[in-house]
DNA sequence: GCCCCTCGTGTCACTCGATGCCAAGCATGA
DNA sequence: TCATGCTTGGCATCGAGTGACACGAGGGGC
């Protein structure tokens, strides 16, 4: 090991991304550690900022590198792939929306913990609108930066379905929790574009609230398969 | 005037917009869109062969291209990139999920209308096991693969809640279009996964049926938003 | 103090996907 | 036969991504 990319590195954005704490601990916050995550920030600022200037295609790593003071190998060492520069923003919200549906108390239905737990990005998208929202915007038109990121979301999918199946104590194999799953990233996805290329609409709460009550009966009503 | 101008100014956007649908009888149309036919089904045979003996990602272009008989260079006239030879041969799926929605008659509930939209590439994939599963498999086990199947299916989903707003006399900037669709969507890829996973279950149209008759109360349920 | 070991980084070189450009081959039509 | 248009191949180039290696800084042990 100490290969390249273990791109833990939280790479700070809003402070939604919560590591998870149950295997590796408390972070010992290394001085080592800290310049790597110095030199992740700078990297991520600096690419960003090209994008929203430039547009993603028109930007190259060699750019992004030499703008952030580093070499273009040394970005390859922080980040798997260009378009990981920005998708890595949005990958925690995956992590907090399953933690958030593992958090839910058991008893609830799954359509309300579901909802809540889709919320929680949801949320902090809405409250760190200023730094989201182009963010957000710049990978729903870019088509390789949406590819990866709906290759991301088969990911969540499969972790939701895996929680969904624990906890209701279904079948993992059966159709109920993967379909469950989709339903509710398909409404996360809906309320995400909607949000983001809305001039209107300020609130992705209140949309994927209207969302989740529409999917409820299909969430709730399943007895068995 | 009138010079050959028959037809084939008339296509020529990119050139590979074009179907590769293997299921209806092949329309010939002149020698020459022939002969591109010929060339691109060699190219995808030979393509195909070669992922599925050694990996998506451990196959060059100049690999396919040489195999098949013609330049790196040629590929590339054909085939926008590596992922669309594989891709192509699933991007039917979308448009004929779309053509089978806008001719389910009018009055048909949306659960109904989209499940026997989706049925119909399902069916295709049952019917022609031997030759789609491995096809599919390559696809949802490839990242890059899947990256861009998923990609393509964001623009299916759009198609789809279009067709729905107009047949439903929606609006369109909605919610329900675009999530009815996303929830068909779901259950189609569900049932593309647990089919080509699957040792035991044959019938992605059982399976597709099952999946639909959980979605039903929240298609058809949804009066107003 | 010094040595050594580790780690991060830069440089070089390379593979491969993808595209532009140009010349050659081959058809069709005048 | 010549002109026109389309397809192709070869060449050059760009950019993403990776492997190998050497350099320098910091830390620990003596």
């Amino acid at each position: 090991m100490t290969h390249d990319a273990v791109h833990g590195t939280g790479v700070a954005f809003p402070r939604w991304h919560r590591r998870v704490s149950t295997a590796s601990g408390p972070r010992p916050s290394t001085l080592a550690q800290r310049k790597r995550q110095l030199v992740a920030t700078e990297l991520t600022e600096t690419a960003l900022q090209l994008f929203a200037h430039k547009g993603f295609e028109a930007v190259t790593v060699d750019e992004i590198a030499t703008a952030a003071g580093v070499s273009k190998r040394t970005f390859f060492r922080y980040f798997a792939s260009k378009e990981d520069v920005v998708v890595q923003f949005l990958a925690g919200m995956g992590a907090d929306t399953r933690a958030e549906l593992a958090a839910r108390p058991a008893a609830e239905p799954p359509s309300a913990a579901l909802l809540h737990a889709v919320s929680v990005p949801l949320a902090a998208c809405g409250d760190h609108a200023e730094r989201t929202l182009p963010v957000v915007r710049l990978v729903l038109r870019s088509p390789a930066l949406l590819a990866r990121f709906l290759e991301h979301q088969a990911g969540w999918r499969e972790e939701l379905a895996g929680e969904l199946a624990s906890r209701l104590g279904r079948d993992p194999a059966g159709i109920y929790p993967p379909l469950a799953a989709g339903m509710a990233l398909a409404a996360f996805d809906t309320v995400l574009h909607r949000w983001s290329d809305g001039a209107g609409e300020p609130d992705p709460l209140a949309l994927v609230s209207r969302a989740f009550a529409l999917l409820a009966p299909a969430l709730d009503g399943a007895g068995e398969e």
